[in-house]
DNA sequence: TCAGGATCTGACGGTGTGTCAGATACCTTA
DNA sequence: TAAGGTATCTGACACACCGTCAGATCCTGA
């Protein structure tokens, strides 16, 4: 009963319809989101491979049966917390919008949104894995999901590419959205990888300053300040 | 560019040793060579959570017990399907090594090894991904092979970078390694979804032409000819 | 308090795991 | 070419997890 207020605006397009399709009450919601919490936990301890619904299931205090009620499998539970991260990485998108672009406060909107991204990925680094994972697989839910985290990002910074195309200061050659979409790419794959650099010798204040000049340039086609 | 000069230099630090520590002989590599095949196979067809002993085995016409006499486990399997991925990949490096990054030259070279980037993920993408998922959860064995596979490159394209920064076309206080640690990053990221890009409306020629403009101003600060 | 729906779970048949000990195939060597 | 030894394979087994169902338990409204 504690927050109730600012969860529900796009509530209703969730569907935690039990298995049997009746809508569960209190008592049930409480139990589903104790298991998509367990499921969280298992897939930061273990790996993706090994996460088990008896494992789940006894850590929230209940039994397997139970979990398939609200669940069809293991997947379907992390499609869920997914969901949910891509709607907390909405914001994201806001830094490209409302920063600005012109001159020298391209690089600093780019360093915003490197730390966010960096940030974020620290924070959802292991239903981001599967997602990742499950895309490539080809399951289409992961890849739909996936398209609605990075799709606003990806279509904000392709608009301030395709200004700066406008204005010459980007080859017309150029298709904005490629453009965009690789430096996404790059972000994503950094973000994710930051420990394994780290681990490498290579610091992330160092990949922080990369990858914000390679963004700023990429999109306003004009070299930052040194 | 048909390289076959390096395949074969360190092919006797493998350890086809079967799991009681005895070398196979003719009839046992083969057999191991053959659960190898099928182990390919099946990730290739089935996501890797559902790769199973059993099914592997029944594919190579033999029994479980016998896919153990050769591999702890799956991922022991895939491990070497990773290490021989990572042979066959040194050739990527010597397409920096070997390219000039001269003037006009570096976009050349840069969509030459963007090239190669998209060719090998397109051949090895299943083993790819597995090492990718792997490596985030902190298992040390992939990770070992993916920095096999990603050390080189990076280290050749560092070098470029550094030579640049030498003679001050790019800023001094950018890191070398950091700097082609996040266009690596790019490119294998990249290289991972060109399916989800296309799929999503954006072709695969214009992020070729994107990120070879990306390398080539990265690693020599000069913008290429539009 | 109690009826009736919501929620949970014990129990079970099915599949996959990982490990033996023994069976089988292969290759000498005499 | 047949015996003997070694390399290789596998049936059998104990265990773990899956996914389902019928029935038990819990909760709520009247």
């Amino acid at each position: 009963m504690t927050e109730v207020t600012a969860l529900h605006p796009a509530d209703d397009d969730e569907d935690p319809r039990a298995v049997d399709g009746r809508v569960p009450g209190r008592r049930g919601l409480a139990t589903r989101q104790r298991l998509l919490d367990c499921t969280d936990e298992m897939l930061t301890a273990t790996s993706y491979r090994d996460v088990k619904v008896i494992d789940i299931a006894r850590d929230a205090g209940t039994s397997p049966a139970t979990f398939y009620q609200y669940f069809a499998d293991v997947e379907a539970a992390i499609l869920v917390l997914a969901e949910e991260m891509a709607r907390q990485g909405e914001y994201l998108t806001a830094i490209i919008t409302d920063g600005s672009w012109r001159g020298a406060s391209a690089y600093d909107t780019s360093l915003a949104l490197v730390d966010a991204f960096l940030a974020f990925w620290d924070e959802h680094r292991p239903v981001l894995r599967v997602m990742d994972l499950a895309t490539e697989e080809g399951d289409g839910r992961f890849q739909r999901i996936r398209v609605r985290l990075l799709n606003d990002i990806t279509t904000a910074l392709a608009e301030v590419a395709r200004e700066a195309r406008s204005a010459g200061a980007l080859p017309k050659a150029i298709d904005p959205m490629a453009q965009a979409g690789i430096l996404v790419a790059m972000l994503a794959h950094t973000a994710a990888h930051v420990y394994g650099f780290e681990f490498w010798g290579i610091r992330t204040a160092q990949l922080r300053a990369s990858m914000a000049r390679q963004v700023s340039w990429g999109v306003t086609g004009i070299a930052p300040p040194e």
